[in-house]
DNA sequence: TAGATTGTTAATCGATTAACAATC
DNA sequence: TAGATTGTTAATCGATTAACAATC
């Protein structure tokens, strides 16, 4: 096959499947099969090669696939095969939560700064990081080639923060805050919302009369 | 229309047109249509209407949706019309970071219980709530009726909780941890991960050559 | 050679969007 | 009555799955 144009279903499973790759990889398998990728990701073993295929012929007929090469490949394919750095606004809870992540994104990617608007937060440690005070947010994502803005602000400012996140330049924006962004179309956003996660769960729960017996996941 | 199965799609809609609505009423507008609420959540008011009418009539030919009574329908739809229990499983700084949107959901979910494997962790306040040990996990959930879950222990761990949250007889897991759950069928789980979120944003980062100008969220 | 598994085409299934009669 | 907007059907678009020839 080899291009077309991507969907977004595809481009959100890559990750899942490099997650699993390098977790065999830990445990030393070499090889993989459509099949067992399937079976552990309760994902259909024809739509995992077909995932795959849209960006090559990483396979072997009559073997499957090799690991580590699979794993190079998903690398490039969602560029983590160079690290991206990665701004995060709002150093509250949340934020200083997901700073600890950096550890396990290791050599793909990176929190490099940390804004916050709150004077008494600014020049505080967070994991290594130093608050940084809004002021200096455009300046620091030119100097360090930040891509990618962490929104963790209450959702009052977020609007806000990602007006100014556009304007220095930052191409993408995981979005934590409660809010529909208003950005140009050629900056992607990712609404990471914890609240309509939830609230959708409810509906699922079981209520005594009507059954909801859905598959999951 | 009413009825049919309804998709997963339409379900995780429902909060966002939820969360509008509230913004409308609290500003004390009275009425909007599909049209109005398509332009501010980037939906195409066609879906909007189909949406809600998998639930019921509940507009006005010619007028549009009464937000009061909207929002009434849309909780009844997702069970926030009743208060929905939810515990939280570790107490590190992400269930921190999470124990405070109890003030945000308010009247409709509430957490009531915070659970850590980490003896040191255990008896510490945290928001009000008591962190109580693993061992009581099973109790607590029968005893206040707590019926979603939410995992926020390291991957290691992650399974084993969900297990026993299984067992324990909770509906539903928002599982912050980057594995994939094995549960059964008639558990309903969401996948909250980050990792992965940032993961496929980086897909979409310009590279100079290829451009990918696709559109947003 | 026999068994396994890919890459790909075709079939199916499902979700989104357009269009419009009904009606406020 | 004229204008607006719903609820719903039909058309379109897209994603998933089944099936199988190619081939290791």
């Amino acid at each position: 096959m080899k291009s077309d144009k991507i969907s977004e279903a595809v481009v959100r499973r890559l990750p899942v499947y490099l997650r699993f790759l390098n977790d065999l990889q830990k445990r030393e398998i070499a090889t993989v099969s459509s099949q067992e990728l399937g079976q552990k990701l309760d994902l259909n073993p024809a739509q995992i090669r077909k995932d795959l295929a849209y960006f090559g012929d990483f396979g072997r007929k009559g073997i499957g696939y090799d690991v580590s090469y699979l794993i190079e490949k998903i690398r490039h394919i969602l560029k983590l095969d160079q690290q991206i750095n990665v701004a995060l606004v709002g150093a509250g809870n949340l934020g200083h939560a997901l700073s600890n992540y950096n550890a396990y994104l290791k050599d793909t990617m990176k929190i490099t700064a940390v804004f916050d608007s709150y004077a008494p937060k600014v020049g505080q440690k967070i994991n290594s990081l130093t608050v940084q005070p809004m002021e200096e947010l455009g300046q620091t994502i030119r100097e360090q080639g930040i891509r990618i803005g962490i929104i963790t602000v209450p959702d009052s400012e977020a609007q806000n923060v990602a007006d100014i996140l556009v304007e220095s330049g930052i191409e993408a924006i995981l979005n934590f805050a409660p809010v529909i962004l208003k950005t140009p179309p050629t900056i992607r956003i990712h609404a990471a919302d914890f609240t309509t996660d939830l609230q959708s769960l409810a509906y699922y729960l079981h209520d005594g009369k009507e059954e909801h017996t859905d598959e999951q996941q």
